[in-house]
DNA sequence: CCTACTGTGTTCGCTAGCGCACAGAACTTG
DNA sequence: CAAGTTCTGTGCGCTAGCGAACACAGTAGG
């Protein structure tokens, strides 16, 4: 496999995740102690269906998808997750388990918690859980905005959608990810996304090699894309990015 | 407009919906003061798109539907509400709105709450806190669920489904709904819902005639649903039913 | 350099579901 | 009872996406 991560060593640091540069100083103290950097390599998998979450994560430099498995074995990602976000919501929504997995869609790094450290913290239900809170309902409309795309959107308008999430998520304008993956996280056929990705190509928007993609005119693609981007971008917008920033109070 | 509604007046109480029945009493008496019998037409729509909320429902013996519309119009169901949920989630996660809306799909009651008197519930982050996050994260379930099967069902599978997930959360085994209005529901044609739904009937799960359907096979149906109904129903009943059945005494 | 492998391009027949158009049945209203 | 409206049934041609099969190219690894 060819190495196409940076070869210059990036500085790790908790606040690259949202979240987590969102927490008031105070509570970061409180938590700061407990967060352990951990490698998030490509096809990992943080959690199961049905299985219990012993951590949570926040990723930095790291996308994260999450996946629903038929029992036929076809999948459908459900929403991503990156540095603006949290894995393993159904710790402190009070389920413990949820029926979706937790794969690694762009390898990086992130922090975690042991699930008892942030059931303690969301318990306190000062400005964390008020921040948690907020990222899951950014989250919630990722989701339902999953579903009417797939009902009524082509699968190059969802492979437009997928791409722009994904890029928002990270520092780079490139991905690696094969078309295979790819056709797995939209839950469509892999010739059916070659074929997307070819269209997307001769139309000068991105450039493809054997497993990376690299966007060349995010404007263009922001055209090709159907509304339900948008609708993500500017829930997110509205509710993730006003985080009062390290600030020294609770909200009302 | 026939009239299908029983000639027999129910009693009504808060107690029918499961979260308030679930609320311990010390929680409860706060709130039913502040609790309004409201009746819920079919068609009404309880929040717009975007619209700010002033109260949250609590629906007794109506169900409500979570629509997303699309600019052409086009329309899909992100999760189906009964008397075992609550509308307006969005005020207490901190979003205040949603980009979607929610439409009375069978008609009844419900209980209403202004949203200033939930929130401060909410903020108590007692019981009642605790009761509604883990009927969210239920809905979430159900969200999730609604996009895979959007993406791998057949229509067929898809009004199977759709039907028992109403039946679930009706006293009777009869809907008032016409194939136009499923079809909404399911984002798909109105001619596709006269098939499936004529499939069904031929094989003796349901009756219809003009706006209503009767389910005569509800085992029957069950079998003919996708894996989507058990994964919602199963995670419904583990996260709903174990709910502290009525705080029983207490009141004295 | 040769081989194996993995990722991509392309073809072909097939089906589910779409959009449209219209007919008939059931119910409502005057 | 007649007229009008609302639902449901059906038939058409069309398209997106599916499943399977296979050719080929870039890459990795002896």
């Amino acid at each position: 496999m060819r190495n196409w991560s940076s070869p210059i060593p990036t500085p790790h640091s908790p606040t690259q995740n949202h979240l987590l540069a969102a927490t008031p100083a105070a509570d970061y103290e409180r938590l700061s102690a407990h967060l352990e950097l951990v490698p998030m390599p490509l096809g990992e998998a943080l959690y199961e269906s049905g299985g219990r979450l012993q951590h949570v994560y926040f990723p930095t430099t790291s996308i994260v998808s999450l996946l629903y498995v038929l029992e036929d074995g076809a999948s459908a990602e459900i929403a991503v997750v990156g540095n603006e976000g949290i894995l393993g919501i159904a710790l402190f929504m009070g389920g413990e388990t949820t029926p979706s997995r937790a794969v690694v869609q762009s390898a990086g790094f992130g922090y975690r918690l042991k699930a008892q450290i942030l059931k303690q913290e969301f318990n306190r239900a000062g400005p964390v859980m008020h921040l948690l809170l907020r990222y899951t309902q950014a989250l919630i409309t990722q989701m339902t905005q999953t579903a009417v795309c797939n009902r009524h959107h082509s699968v190059e308008q969802q492979l437009c959608r997928w791409l722009l999430l994904s890029l928002d998520r990270l520092s780079s304008d490139a991905l690696t990810m094969t078309q295979e993956l790819i056709a797995n996280m939209l839950g469509v056929r892999r010739e059916g996304v070659t074929e997307a990705a070819g269209n997307l190509q001769r139309l000068g928007l991105i450039r493809y090699t054997r497993g990376r993609i690299e966007v060349l005119d995010r404007p263009g693609l922001e055209k090709a894309v159907c509304e339900c981007y948008a609708v993500v971008k500017k829930e997110d917008d509205r509710l993730l990015v006003d985080f009062p920033r390290i600030p020294v109070q609770a909200v009302a």
